[in-house]
DNA sequence: CATGAATGAGGCTTCATTCAT
DNA sequence: CATGAATGAAGCCTCATTCAT
C-alpha cells in the first residue's frame, strides 16, 4: 500500500526531473524564450499534455528552473564554507559568475521574471524564500569579511551587479564563450575589489 | 531635382522619427516584449508595412530604440559636464539609474539583445561605436576621479552593475515605482561608493 | 458466492449512482457542455477511469442523465394523478416548465443529442421507451381533457413547444432566474390555452 | 481615391461572404459545434488568420450566421406579404418550419447562444434588434388573424414552440430528412391550429 | 513608396480516453 | 475491478512579415 504510493511518488519525481532536465538542456542550447512546450516534451520523452500535469503553465516551469538555479548557487556557497571554512567576497563573486557562465538561463530567467511586471503572488511566494536564503548567505560573506554597515543593501547591490555584468557581456558580439568567461571573471574581480574596500 | 530629393529624404526622416517615437512611447507604457508591430504602426499613424521600409525587422527597430537610449545617457553626461564642469562617480551612477528608472525599455532591450544569442554582425556594427562612446565617457569619469588603473574594465563593471541593479529590482513585487526608484538609487550610491574607493 | 455477487452488484450500483449524482450536480451548476469528465470523477470521489467502467463514453453518461430527467417528469405527472386524480393540460405544462426551470440540463441535453447528428442505434434504443412513456402520459392528459383527434401528434407538439420555450428564454439576456421562470410559465400558460381549445 | 476605397470595401464584403458561406456550408453538413476555424478557412479558400480579420472570434462568426438566418426568415415573411398581401398563422408556421428544416444551424445556434449563459452585451446588442424585428412580424401576423390579446406574448410562445419542435424532432433516430420534414410540418400545423383558436 | 489585407506557422493549453499497475 | 498518470490530437488564436495595388 504505502510501498505503492512511495513508488508512485518516486516515479512522479523522476518524470518531473525528466521534464526539468529537458527544459534546462534546451534553455542552455539557446534563448530560453524560444523554447516551446512541445520541444521540452519531446526532449523529455513525454507528451505535451504531461508537462501540464506537473506545471500549471510554462511560466511555472520557468520558475522552477529559476529556483533550482538559485538553490544551486546557494549550495555552491555552502560547499565553499564546508571545504574552506570561509568564503571571501572575491570567492563569492567568482562562484556566482562562474555559475552564471555555465547556466545562462539563470539570469535570462531573472530578466524574464523581473521585467514581466507584477509577478503573480504565488510566483513571488515561491521565489522569495529562496532569494532570501541566497542573500542571507551573501550578507554573511560580507560580515565575515569585516564589512559591518549596510550589509543587506550591499548584498543586494553585489548580487545584482554580478548579474548585470553577465547580462551586459554574456553574448558580447565577436567573443566566444571562453573569452566572455574570462572577461566577466575579470569584471567580477574588479567588482569584488570595490565591494571589499 | 535635388530639392525634391532633399524633401523626400526629409519626409523619410520624419516618418522614421514617427515610428521610433511611437515605439518608445509604447515601450514606456508597458513591457516592450508585448508591444506588437501593428500597435507601433497604429500609434505612429502609418501602416504596418511601412515599418518594414525603415527596418528590416522588428529587432532592427528595437536596436534603434536601444541606441537612442544609449545616446541619451551619453548626452546627459555631456550635459553634466557642461553645467558643472565635472561629473563624479556618484553623480554618474545617479544619472544612469535615474534614466533607467524612467526608461525601463533600455535595459529591457539590453537583456533582449544580450540574451538573444549571437547578434548579427550588422547589429553589433551599429551598437559598438555608441556603446564605446558611453564607456569612453564613463572611463573619463573614473580618470577624473583619480582612478588610474583598469579604468576601462572598471567602466564596464560599473555600467553593467547599475544595469543589473535595475533588472533585479525594477519590478520588485510589492513595491511601487517610487519605492523602487528610491531603492535603486540607494543601491547605486553604495555601488558608487565602492567604485570610488 | 451469490451473496458476494449481490454485494458486488450492489457496490456497482452505488458507484454508478455516485457518478450520476455528481454529474447532475455539476450540470445543474453550470452549462453542462463545460463539465469535464475529471470534474465529475472528482465530485463523485472516483477516478476518471472508473467512469469508463460504467459508461462507454461521456455521451452515454449524458444519455443516462437525460433519461433520468425524462423519468422524473413522468414521475411528477404520475404524482399529480395520484394526488389529484387528474391532470389538466394547464397543470401538465406548468409541471414540465417548472421542472425545466430547475433542471436546465434536461433540454440542454435534448439539444445536445438532437443536434449531434444521427444518434447511435443503441442510444435511441434506450431513449425510445422512456420518451414513449412520457408521451403516453401526455396523450392521456389530452384525452382526459376531451381532446380526441390527433392526440399523439398533439402530445409531440406540446412537449416540444414547451422545451422550445425554455431554450428560447432560458437565459434571456438581462433577466434573472426568477424573471425567466415567471416569463416561461406565462408562455406555458398561453401554450396550454391554445392546446386546450 | 474613392473608387479604390470602394473597391476595397467591395472586396472585403466579398471575402466576408466567402467565409460566411463556407461556414454555413459546413454547418449544414454536420453539427456546427464540430466545425473548426481551420476547416472554415480551408473551405473558404482563405487562411485561418483571415477569419480573425473579419471576426473577433468564432462566436462572433456564429452570431453572424445566426443573424443572417433570422433575417432570412423575416425576409421570407415579407415576401409572403408581398406576394399574397397577407400571411396566416398557418402559413407563418409553415414558412418557419420549412426554413428550419433546410437550415438546421439556425436553431443549433439558437440553442448554442441561449444555453451559453449570459451573452456578452455586445452579442445581445446585435441580436436584439433582429430578433425584435422577427417578433414584430409575427405579432403582426397574429393581429391580422384577429388575435388581439397578448399578441407579443403569443408571438414569443409560437416562435419558440416551432423551434422546440425542430430541436425535439430534427434528427429523430430512425427517420430520414424527408420524414422529419413531414413530421415537423404536421406538428407545425397542429401548433398553428392551436394558436389560431 | 505607402498601404494594409492576407498569410500561416506555430504558440499554449485542454480533455476524453486508455492502460499498466 | 479501480486507479489515475499519461496520452496526443485538436482547438483557438496571435502576429511578424509579405506583396499586390
Amino acid at each position: 500500500m504505502t510501498a505503492l504510493k512511495l513508488l508512485r511518488e518516486k516515479e512522479r519525481e523522476v518524470r518531473r526531473e525528466l521534464i526539468i532536465t529537458a527544459a534546462q538542456k534546451l534553455f542552455a542550447e539557446s534563448d530560453f524564450r524560444k523554447v516551446t512546450a512541445r520541444e521540452i516534451a519531446r526532449t523529455a520523452g513525454v507528451s505535451p499534455g504531461t508537462i501540464y500535469r506537473y506545471y500549471k503553465n510554462m511560466d511555472e516551469l520557468f520558475l522552477d528552473v529559476f529556483l533550482i538555479h538559485a538553490n544551486e548557487i546557494s549550495r555552491l556557497i555552502d560547499l565553499e564554507y564546508e571545504r574552506e571554512g570561509q568564503c571571501s567576497i572575491h570567492r563569492y563573486c567568482e562562484i556566482q559568475v562562474e555559475y552564471l557562465n555555465e547556466n545562462m538561463s539563470f539570469y535570462q530567467m531573472m530578466s524574464h521574471f523581473m521585467l514581466s511586471g507584477a509577478l503573480p503572488s504565488e510566483t513571488s511566494k515561491k521565489m522569495d524564500p529562496i532569494m532570501r536564503r541566497l542573500l542571507d548567505l551573501l550578507e554573511r560573506v560580507f560580515k565575515e569579511s569585516g564589512v559591518e554597515k549596510d550589509t543587506r543593501l550591499r548584498a543586494h547591490a553585489l548580487f545584482s551587479s554580478l548579474n548585470g555584468t553577465m547580462i551586459s557581456y554574456a553574448r558580447y558580439p565577436g567573443r566566444d564563450l571562453e573569452e566572455i568567461k574570462k572577461h566577466t571573471l575579470r569584471l567580477a574581480a574588479i567588482i569584488a575589489d570595490q565591494f571589499s574596500a
